[in-house]
DNA sequence: GTCTATACATCGATAGAC
DNA sequence: GTCTATCGATGTATAGAC
């Protein structure tokens, strides 16, 4: 019953926004009063606490089944658009994942180390590509969220951002793997 | 009056969140009953499009009050700085001005060449660097949008991305002036 | 310009019967 | 587990007096 409820409040999110979710239009859409859901949910938020962990497990599940390449620059690309792939299909359940956009929301401790396992794969997997340390991934994940932001924001049905993973994955990794230079302030 | 308004209508987003915005509130923080607004607005979407106005307005006046320096490298520094700096100094302002969080909320015609000013101005100042076409403009806003979505989403009161900027740029300025490689696809 | 009064919808949440 | 009934708050917005 659980996903049935989730399922339903995904599905109004995505029409009707995150912020737009009323346990009134979830009830009914489930062919319930809203007082039922109280018996699954503690409260509104916590509805919103099993969606951002529901979407979460998606994105682990996503990285898990995926298939790395050994390459390390076709791994960083295969990532890239994993990630972006992933925000563009669901904008809502971006938001709820990435941008703090709910008011009094935030994830519990539950759900956020669900979050952090997500982070933690991200890390590994970029470090078993022998692709630096925490500075350098720091940069990457600031290069993907940013292609996403941008895709979502300015294009969300196009591919304008989407399509300059590969070369800005070049970018990425020519820096990285260049010697280090002097520079003026160093 | 339409001044004072704005100025507890941001007060207000920046205690209860963008969305927690309520006219009740607002009429209260500065002595006056809600309908009294009405007179100043024609609804309250009108005032969240006339805070879109203001924001970037404020933006506006920060790309043309900074001192642009000649050497490309700096004035990118310069800029990506001005623009982290922009959204980290205001989260609800960064939420409103770039993201689409408030549902049934967009820009009028009206706010949205405000916008379209800020996106030109900062392009032109790109252009004006030689720092290639329009492609290379949307790598380069991935990254800056990259280093303030991170920094705001994981490190809202730290420095973690914004002290990247030095480094991206320079990454970015290598990738941009290196002399084009021939990549296995192409 | 600002008010009182109020309409009217919607909301999250609880009590308690079944 | 699910319901009816309902509370109390909050929300935007309008009519009309002053």
């Amino acid at each position: 019953m659980i996903v049935e409820i989730l399922d339903a409040a995904w599905e109004i999110a995505r029409t009707d926004g995150l912020a737009g979710l009323s346990l009134r239009d979830l009830a009914a859409k489930i062919g319930m009063r809203p007082p039922s859901l109280y018996w699954y949910f503690d409260s509104k938020l916590a509805i919103y606490d099993a969606m951002f962990v529901q979407g979460n497990k998606q994105l682990l599940a996503r990285i898990t089944e995926q298939e790395w390449p050994a390459d390390p620059r076709e791994a960083l690309r295969v990532g890239a658009r994993l990630f972006v792939d992933f925000s563009m299909e669901d904008v809502q359940r971006y938001q709820l994942l990435f941008l703090r956009t709910i008011p009094n929301f935030e994830p519990s401790a539950d759900a956020y180390a669900v979050a952090m396992q997500v982070y933690e794969q991200m890390r590994d997997r970029f470090a078993a590509a022998g692709l630096g340390g925490p500075t350098a991934f720091d940069i990457w994940t600031a290069l993907v969220s940013g292609l996403s932001a941008q895709q979502i924001a300015n294009d969300p049905a196009g591919d304008r951002w989407l399509r300059l993973i590969d070369e800005v994955v070049d970018m990425y990794i020519d820096h990285v793997t260049a010697p280090p230079k002097r520079r003026k302030d160093s």
